[in-house]
DNA sequence: CGGCGTTAG
DNA sequence: TATTCTAACGCCG
């Protein structure tokens, strides 16, 4: 069997640079874009990096860095992200139908069958195309394995000189252990940081070190996860592409307000609306649900002010994916542990025992008739259809409210550059 | 099987 | 003034 060849194509900040694609002027200037709610920073370009503004960081800490140097600041504009992903996914797929979408900015690409002369070539080739068809920029690490392809990626990040494309398929022994020694264990893929203090603490400190470490030892105190990576880092591919994703086993939709909410009818709304949401996700991946939690909690960062956090879960009668009954068991969770006189901040509504909608299956919705069950269907389908082709929340249930004011903040939003009809319409 | 801990992006 | 969201998986009781 001839060997693996994977690569892994990563977008290179891919929301600033998205934003950048329709926006020239944001070109070489510190861009950030913010998490929902304009909280926390979750990406930037390399001239903010410079600055020293870090991911994940909340944003009031750098309100005077981001005067001072003029950083362009975006709320999340996550319509525009997935376009632009679907775009650059659109590029990758016709390099090879053995395509992975890893996560909206990231795939792989399985190139075993192509006897490919020069890899690295090729890589360049992507580079170029998705750039050329997108306007987004990538990186190309090309390996054995995909844990390989991630290390790979790592050194292409902090080298300049490979130019954004790196191929490890060629290297020799020597060579790679040089490279897999630059490599720190924190930026191993699949070790967090509690892993890496632990392995710090027994001085594996570098990729390198874990390639080499005990396996029983791995095995026993990483798990199996940990076992599998030291197996890809030895060459050994053991996590398979997935190039069709399995459906989700659980669906959440879980939001900070944008302000502090203590009555019940809004409250009401929010659930209302998330709830409509998560049934939205799961009909989109034809599934009904089982299960449904519902929660909701206080500012936790609050030091004034008693906390409370309460959660409901309700197992249904029926598996369904109708909004109207979802709302209706998500409204009585709420009643259940909604506490007067809290200052809440954030709530939630999950689904959960996940299965595929059923072709035929008479008896599987007890009390509701399958004719009901079909009607209901069909309901829910109209509105998606709506909703899809003219925006979100085109159509939508009156108890999801109408001014909505304590949804969240969205300050710095971009124009909607590639989704026309949003917000034409509310019936 | 559910809760918890860990990880990823 | 201000602190993201979603999802998966392994282990353990």
């Amino acid at each position: 069997m001839r060997a693996h060849v994977i690569a892994l194509i990563d977008c290179t900040s891919f929301y600033v640079s998205c934003e950048r694609v329709f926006q020239a002027a944001l070109h070489n200037r510190p861009t950030i874009v913010l998490s929902n709610n304009d909280g926390c920073i979750v990406a930037l370009s390399s001239e903010a990096k410079k600055l020293g503004l870090k991911r994940g960081q909340p944003l009031f800490k750098y309100q005077q860095l981001i005067r001072k140097h003029g950083v362009q600041v975006y709320s999340s504009n996550y319509s525009l992200y997935q376009e632009m992903s679907a775009r650059v996914m659109d590029v990758l797929v016709r390099f090879s139908p053995r395509l992975e979408v890893y996560s909206i900015d990231e795939a792989f690409l399985d190139l075993s069958s192509l006897s490919i002369e020069d890899l690295a070539e090729f890589g360049r080739t992507i580079k170029a195309r998705v750039l050329q068809y997108t306007g987004i920029p990538v990186r190309v690490a090309i390996a054995p394995t995909r844990c390989l392809a991630k290390i790979a990626c790592e050194l292409v990040k902090d080298d300049p000189r490979y130019g954004d494309v790196l191929d490890l398929t060629g290297f020799t022994g020597q060579q790679l252990d040089e490279a897999l020694a630059r490599v720190p264990i924190e930026d191993v893929w699949g070790i967090g940081h509690k892993y890496a203090r632990f392995l710090r603490n027994y001085g594996i400190a570098t990729a390198r070190d874990l390639r080499n470490a005990d396996e029983r030892w791995i095995r026993r105190h990483l798990t199996v996860v940990g076992a599998r990576i030291q197996a890809e880092l030895q060459g050994t591919a053991c996590l398979p592409l997935e190039v069709k994703r399995p459906p989700k086993q659980q669906i959440v939709c879980a939001k900070s307000f944008g302000r502090e909410v203590t009555s019940r009818p809004e409250l009401e709304e929010a659930v209302s609306t998330y709830t409509a949401r998560v049934a939205e996700k799961l009909r989109a991946q034809d599934s009904l649900c089982g299960r449904l939690s519902v929660f909701l909690r206080t500012n936790p960062f609050e030091r004034d002010g008693e906390p409370y956090a309460n959660e409901f879960t309700i197992d249904l009668l029926h598996p369904t994916s109708f909004t109207p009954e979802l709302t209706r068991q998500a409204l009585a969770g709420l009643r259940a542990i909604y506490r007067e006189g809290y200052h809440y901040k954030k709530a939630g509504v999950a689904l959960s025992h996940i299965t595929p909608l059923p072709v035929v299956q008479p008896d599987l919705f007890g009390e509701v008739t399958l004719g009901e069950h079909y009607r209901q269907a069909r309901l829910m389908a109209i509105v998606d259809a709506i909703n899809r082709i003219f925006g979100r929340d085109t159509l939508y249930f009156a108890v999801q409210g109408i001014a909505r004011d304590w949804r969240m903040r969205q300050a710095m939003l971009s124009p909607p550059f590639t989704t026309r009809w949003d917000d034409i319409l509310t019936i």
